[in-house]
DNA sequence: GGTTAGCACTCTCAACCGGTGAGTGCTAAA
DNA sequence: TTTAGCACTCACCGGTTGAGAGTGCTAACC
């Protein structure tokens, strides 16, 4: 694309953002310095519009960017707003030391944070307890037939589920709190399912069938997403956004996201980039949610992907300021957790 | 008050939940079989205005209910609507049954069951942690310093918090071990905090300065309702309620909403009766939330009262289904927890 | 040939205006 | 005490109008 198309595509897009309202070819020439007069700046919108960067609500009004428009902004024109990183680096590390490790309350915490700095819905999706390995695996018998199985991640994200093994008399459940206390050190939920199913535990052999089938149905859920869970901040945020002001709108967004499961895959299924990735409009692909943009990246324990850190706007988004901001905090929810 | 005087109060309230339109004294002999005209309906509409249970919004509209009103209503008037009470009923039981007394997944699914039978929001506060007395407390050591306290509520509820107690070195860890395989039985969190101050376990007298500020901590949490998980579901509910179709309206209240906390007090404050609760209006008395109405119920295991069913809707909200209804859900809970 | 000034045209939006309908308060009669 | 009648008030709807912003097109300009 010419230099000119360029720096008028950054331009109604910048203005855009700001305004949420269609941008005319005269603000563009007074508010920037591109050095031609609105006439030029028609013809090279009308040229924009014709490439399918930019779209127009009607005749006799300015232009808005199409999503296609955004997605070459995002790729090529967007620069950082470097203003505010440092700031919130300095913010998140105190967020991120002062809240012990428990990963919850962190998540919680990391989500309010985040959402006091941009204006937008944030998400944070926690640790992947399906395939991911475990540092501490123990089974905790608690009361007849149920067991409590509690699960220590290598990142210190600490997980419990009830298992239901059926009716269990009374001095066998000893036997459960000896047997269960062999070691599955870096085994995922799945390894543990087979480990059980070839050599179960001396003594609890009869057990055997209803703890694998209780595990198989806790595996399966994980792998759903419905076990997942997703901490939420900033919902009210959504509704400062004009596109949002109309409440039929919002609705339908709310109601989408109140499908937990619904957001999770939503955080899951962007994976282009390593560093930080941008769903626009119809690409995030889910009902309710074609109006906004998702701006995602992941955090890391060592070489596992631990979870996901989204916000989610209108498509107006400010992408030059929330990209980087994304792309820093999981970065230093990263470091943090490394021990750095 | 007159018994007259008492239809025409119902009246109005009955219609207004309906309409969310004021309403007039035409419409109230029309549709109601008063046995007088409009004339003498407006004679005691006027006297119910005086005597603070009506308002008018401007001159020349009906009548709407003021919050004394809706609360002569409550106490007085409201006739339970049985219908549907016992189709949720087998509902809940089916939801209550399915989910395994995994305690999260449970309450969560129980607000989406009960916010699809209502269009409001549904609130539900699980145990209180720091108060309760617990059937099993664990420490388990998990790496250098860090020790997860996992504890066991009566009710089944789980929940783990992490404690850092300092640098330990690595020999240690088996002492805690070890140390912390002592029976906490029937404690509360305060007592045990009290146990471990006075009679510290042998060999860990060293960490016992630390461990004890990290559960001080721990409690001070708990009391100040930091801690407390409040699940919420049927939040885009809110949106379709007429008077909340103002953004700036919801705005406000999903704002004092995203304060858990707040959430959670909200529901702790009321406790007027053994049954089911009502706050009105400015009785909820917290900012940005004057104009709903919050209709509560405390679900239990065996004498110990372990959390709040609540739904929060607009005044002008349905009392005399959702009543019945949270009273019903919240004594399903306690039945099904009591394993009846 | 690219750029620009000028101009007619389009479309939204806010303000205005009068009519309609719902509802009230008041008064006088039943 | 109740009711019919009536004048009055106010929100709301639909149509109109004018202002403002923006466009596309054309012709002149460099």
């Amino acid at each position: 694309m010419e230099i000119r198309k360029r720096k008028v595509l950054e331009a109604v897009v910048n203005d855009y953002v700001v305004t949420a309202e269609p941008v005319g070819s005269r603000s563009i020439a007074r508010r920037y310095n591109l050095g031609v007069s609105p006439a030029t700046i028609r013809n090279e919108m009308a040229d924009l519009e014709d490439l399918g960067y930019l779209e127009q609500p009607h005749l006799s009004a300015g232009r808005v960017p199409s999503d296609k428009g955004y997605r070459y902004y995002v790729d090529n024109l967007v620069r950082p707003a470097v203003a505010g990183g440092e700031e919130y680096r300095g913010f998140m590390r105190n967020v991120l030391e002062t809240q012990g490790h428990d990963m919850a309350g962190l998540l919680q915490h990391v989500a309010r944070t985040l959402s006091e700095f941009v204006d937008y819905l944030v998400l944070i999706s926690g640790p992947e307890m399906g395939s991911s390995a475990y540092r501490l695996v123990r089974f905790i018998p608690v009361y007849d037939g149920r067991v409590i199985l509690f699960l220590v991640t290598e990142g210190g994200f600490v997980q419990t589920f009830a298992l239901d093994i059926g009716d269990i008399v009374q001095q066998d459940m000893d036997k459960v709190k000896e047997a269960f206390y062999t070691s599955f050190y870096g085994m995922t939920l799945e390894d543990i399912c087979n480990e059980l199913y070839d050599t179960p535990p001396k003594g609890l052999e009869e057990y055997r069938a209803p703890l694998i089938s209780s595990l198989n149905a806790l595996v399966e859920r994980l792998n759903d997403g419905q076990k997942q869970r997703v901490f939420f901040c900033g919902t009210a945020n959504i509704l400062k956004q004009p596109e949002f002001r109309d409440a039929d709108k919002a609705f339908a967004l709310f109601n989408a996201l109140e499908r937990h499961s619904l957001a999770y895959e939503m955080l899951q299924a962007l994976c282009r980039d390593e560093e930080v990735d941008v769903a626009i409009g119809d690409e995030i692909n889910r009902q309710g949610i074609q109006d906004c943009s998702l701006v995602v990246s992941a955090y890391r324990f060592g070489n596992d992907l631990m979870g996901r850190i989204g916000v989610l706007g209108p498509r107006r988004m400010d992408y030059a300021r929330v990209m980087p901001l994304v792309r820093e905090v999981s970065r230093t929810m990263t470091d943090v957790l490394n021990g750095l």
